[in-house]
DNA sequence: AATGAATGAGTTTTCATTCAT
DNA sequence: TATGAATGAAAACTCATTCAT
């Protein structure tokens, strides 16, 4: 449980900038082993010992940075929240249809977890075999503003009028859920996936792609 | 330190004498305190004594029934998948359609969530307003069915060659996600929910059911 | 600094009692480790741990009595209190003149300290030679009595019209310091301190006992 | 986390270049900080950070002006107790009788602790309702001082033979606790404490001064 | 079995002090 | 010299689990 690993000099980056450097990338640093140390062991699991143990600052420097384990993993949430919102709000405000509305909702959210990985995992403890999932007020909030934009275009005439709560919820658990398969393929092809969630969305599984021969994964 | 709580008198079942009642008893106020609470804050920040300051008994005695706080946990989960898991998989083998499977696996599932609402409960912080959603191992192996039933169902010819992963992914999506909107509702109707995701397996969003006025729902 | 001392036999206090017994006996054994250290160390440089160190308990167990220094500080200062304050109110309300009044407020508080030193005892740093006296909620609730008492006694024609609150905080100073000075002298003679107080109190350093040959102690 | 307090330009005394200067301004900038935070908080609850974040200048530079908490702490009693205690000697010494003795030390005392109220202030948690009271060596050794010269005046016969040690016991405790009682007041005349202190000590209570109409101080 | 205090390893957190810039 | 982030030893505290009664 212990071992101390080999720490790799600090970083000071002594030459280039300054201590606002320094200082981002210590936080940056902390952030990335948070995400590595959740996605291992679960939120509940991870201790903030775990964390800097897999940095190669001290134990106090964690907290010039966040006060807690909450605080950390909220930050990471949200980072993540925060960056493909606007992204996903801007595609479905430019759709012409209900196509475009759901295709691209599915292409953007699929690609984005396929380049950002580490942020998204869903957390699952090595441990046990249990998987474990959280979403963070920013994410809820990603959620509140997808049912907003069904409701406009419900409105708008682009969509039948349909119940936007229960169209939300579809969307947002076969993202997820679908997102969480693609992590455990060899090949990640985000592009099928949406091809796939697309196709459900608009015709149904009769007018779904035809797979290929396809050995599943596990979970 | 620890609001006491006026205990009501402990179990004892004096009158009647049958040990064995008592035991059986006390095994399932524990396991009630334990739904309650781990509901309430979720795992990881639930402590035993949380869970034992919930019932009549004293500390020890959580340790007469359960090893661990993770034993009684896996205790409760599988309680829910092993009840649903053989109800999903015999209405799922007696399908002669892609419209019963469709429609019976998420009749059921509704079905009991709503029962069964206590058990369900996807886990949050009443502190915070983040979302917790943990599947357990005997969950997991309830997916795994429901893909080996898709495969066969694919061999039977009753299924288009879709991907049975992805199909299994977006129906369990759906299906969890869907049930925390109902349960988030005043009326829930699990008959509602249930018409509306299988139609949208069916047919797609155009075959959705047209919505009443629409109340929304909160997040 | 971490000498770990033969720990006596934990106190089971099998025999006799039952658990309650053990736990107040156990409460008093923490709260005489702690008189002891706080009398060593003071209050600031007294830890937590200092305390449990002092007794066979371990660390949690004292957790499982007072919340905190702050908490187990304040229960000793108000044992002290509690117990003086109301012998003193007695002496003072049956005293039938000045020198009554003032001749047991000193010979009670003398002779209360001598018994009790351990509790009494200002706390000093080891360490350095700095000296430290706190007087908490309790015992400043005691000089608000004595100062009520004067005002009754001047009330009923016993003193003179003086003012009040100075002389309060005369009999205080007073009796505190001459109380730490007691401490410090191989014999303490309660009797003579309180003789050589209430000359000075009622009639002036003229009045005051003639002092032996007189060897002083040192701060 | 740390609250940051639009903190003031620092002080660089940019213009004048006299570095002199400067370094003698923060030296004094920490101390009064010091003074402040230490009489609101104790000194075992006062952290060094405490101390810095009441000055405009950052952490680091409290270790060019001082060694440590204990040392600039010492510095503050010091000061306090190097300014008065020449004045009380040298008024002492001139003393020709009991009388003068006695009135000069109370009437100097008060008089200073009129002046310097922040550096005397007695030390008291702004929080609780506990009230502290340190001395430090500089103290002590003035209390030593005033024991001398009271054997001194014995040994010349201007005071009768009494126990110089109870006696400077006795003035100590006077001084410092009606001095307490004066803080507290709101208009604060040490001639009025200083003329109470000398006649209780010459005479004895019956010698009082008469109080005005009186108004209870406050605990 | 039931009880609930004791245990102590493990975690979180603080803070005086150092040190590169 | 001033700065303020980094350090890490030490303190505070928690809590699953044991065990005498």
């Amino acid at each position: 449980m212990d071992t101390p690993l080999p720490k790799a000099a600090p970083v000071r980056t002594a030459s280039l900038g300054k201590r606002e450097q320094t200082k981002a990338q210590n936080r940056e640093l902390i952030l990335d082993a948070a995400r590595q140390v959740f996605a291992e062991l679960g939120f509940g699991a991870t201790t903030v010992r775990d964390i800097i143990r897999a940095t190669p600052l001290a134990s106090g420097t964690f907290y010039n940075y966040f006060k807690s384990k909450e605080e950390i993993y909220q930050a990471i949430q949200d980072d993540v929240a925060l960056a493909i919102r606007p992204r996903l709000r801007e595609e479905r405000l430019n759709a012409k249809s209900v196509e475009e509305f759901i295709s691209s909702t599915f292409r953007t959210f699929f690609e984005f977890v396929s380049e950002d990985r580490v942020n998204f995992q869903t957390m699952r403890h090595s441990a046990d075999t249990s998987r474990f999932r959280v979403d963070t007020p920013e994410t809820i909030a990603g959620f509140a503003e997808l049912r907003e934009d069904i409701e406009k275009a419900i409105a708008a005439g682009l969509f039948p009028p349909v119940d936007a709560d229960y169209l939300m919820a579809a969307i947002v658990g076969v993202a997820f859920e679908i997102a969480e398969r693609i992590a455990h393929r060899p090949d990640h092809d985000p592009a099928a996936a949406a091809a796939f969630a697309t196709a459900l969305f608009l015709g149904g599984i009769r007018t779904l792609p035809v797979a290929a021969p396809l050995t599943a994964g596990t979970a």
